[in-house]
DNA sequence: ATTATCTTTTTGGTATACCAAAAATAATGA
DNA sequence: TCATTATTTTTGGTATACCAAAAAGATAAT
């Protein structure tokens, strides 16, 4: 199996599985990496016999800890990349997941290590998204999505579930940065929807943006 | 075919006929790429086909107008990411090529110029070979091996193309720097040994030596 | 419990990228 | 020129990564 490819399942397969326990449903491999179901059964089989995996069959799939390793590294790469390309060369957050996850599959340790140290080692990346350490610890937070806030509260944008460019876009819109404090003035009884104050100015979200919003309180 | 495929072998053919005229033959591009020649067969009949060479059996290949633009391309991102790796993220000259050779295959027009940007748009990259800017434009170099210089003239060490920390240390010990002014005072009959003077001092070097320093005519 | 639906797997098939060994073609040297 | 050597091409074959469609298995809905 090429390298790339194996890369591409275990990573789809982490983040399937984001508390790393749960197994994951061919399916939802399958339309992540834009593949047929045939091929993911096919894909499956082989990172089995690799050990990356334990795949029971009409099942689903878990990472082993060889697999759970290779898939927080590239994570950790990823996330690295997306960093860098934000932070110190000036690319949009919508744009650096595209090119990052090109970079990803360049495998270099020193390579990684040093960007993260011009960084100042983060522990999470522009979207919010914790990185790995070089061991592969995650740093576990006390983020919670918005939608699942309470009134009155204060908290602090972390992060989005959502990765999409127009998501990303409509987030900039209404200056729903990561770092912007905010606070929930109201959720609207007949459709839940959240009116919330950013940078003085009442904002309203819907309940399907609440929901990929992650922010931490404060 | 695979674009990583078709960016090595336009690279290859482009590097082995550095004039960009020469006809090159199979064998070549077989030991660069460590392939099989039947293989190389294949792959230029393929690369005909794509109207990126033009491939005469038993004869060579030549790049068209496209595909030298695509190997110009790739060669650009190539130098580069040697360039950044080498001044930005303080790789040694010796690492960089690995590592860039695997970056290079990840096409993004803004990443490159950012790069080339943040290095002052570079003609030349740390080992005193152009970069192409991004409309395939050559700085024609005068850049020459200090083996092939004239009797008499004066030159500027540019560059080495070995990084060994041996060679590297003879290089000290004559100051041999790089920016280093040399004139050429003797060129030894029996076995081509350069006599120069640097810095006042006269120096003798050993025509393998010499092979590997990268001079310009000032 | 038994359809109906959704998911997974199997089957049969394609395209790419490779190789080893044999055959054909050039190039070279006496 | 003709034999020797080197290069290139053909032939036959492997492994990977994919897909469409059919078959099998699981899940949900009445």
């Amino acid at each position: 199996m090429r390298q790339e490819t194996i890369e591409n399942y275990l990573k789809t397969i982490y983040n399937l599985s984001s508390n790393n326990t749960a197994v994951v449903n061919n399916q939802k491999i399958a339309d992540r990496l834009s593949l047929n179901p045939a091929t993911v059964t096919e894909g499956l089989r082989k990172l089995h016999e690799l050990k990356y995996i334990v795949y029971e069959k009409s099942y689903g799939s878990r990472l082993t800890t060889s697999g759970s390793k290779l898939a927080l590294d590239i994570i950790r790469r990823h996330r690295i990349w997306e960093t860098y390309l934000a932070k110190e060369l000036g690319f949009g957050w919508d744009e650096v997941h595209a090119i990052a996850e090109e970079l990803e599959h360049v495998n270099n340790v020193k390579l990684i290590n040093k960007l993260a140290s011009i960084l100042g080692n983060p522990i999470y990346d522009p979207h919010g998204d914790p990185i790995p350490d070089e061991k592969g610890k995650i740093q576990k937070s006390n983020f919670i999505k918005l939608s699942e806030t309470k009134l009155k509260l204060n908290y602090k944008v972390m992060g989005v579930t959502d990765h999409s460019t127009t998501f990303l876009k409509y987030l900039e819109k209404h200056n729903l940065i990561i770092g912007a404090n905010i606070n929930v003035k109201t959720i609207e009884d007949f459709d839940n929807s959240i009116v919330l104050i950013c940078q003085k100015k009442e904002v309203n979200i819907s309940p399907k943006a609440a929901d990929c919003i992650i922010v931490q309180s404060i």
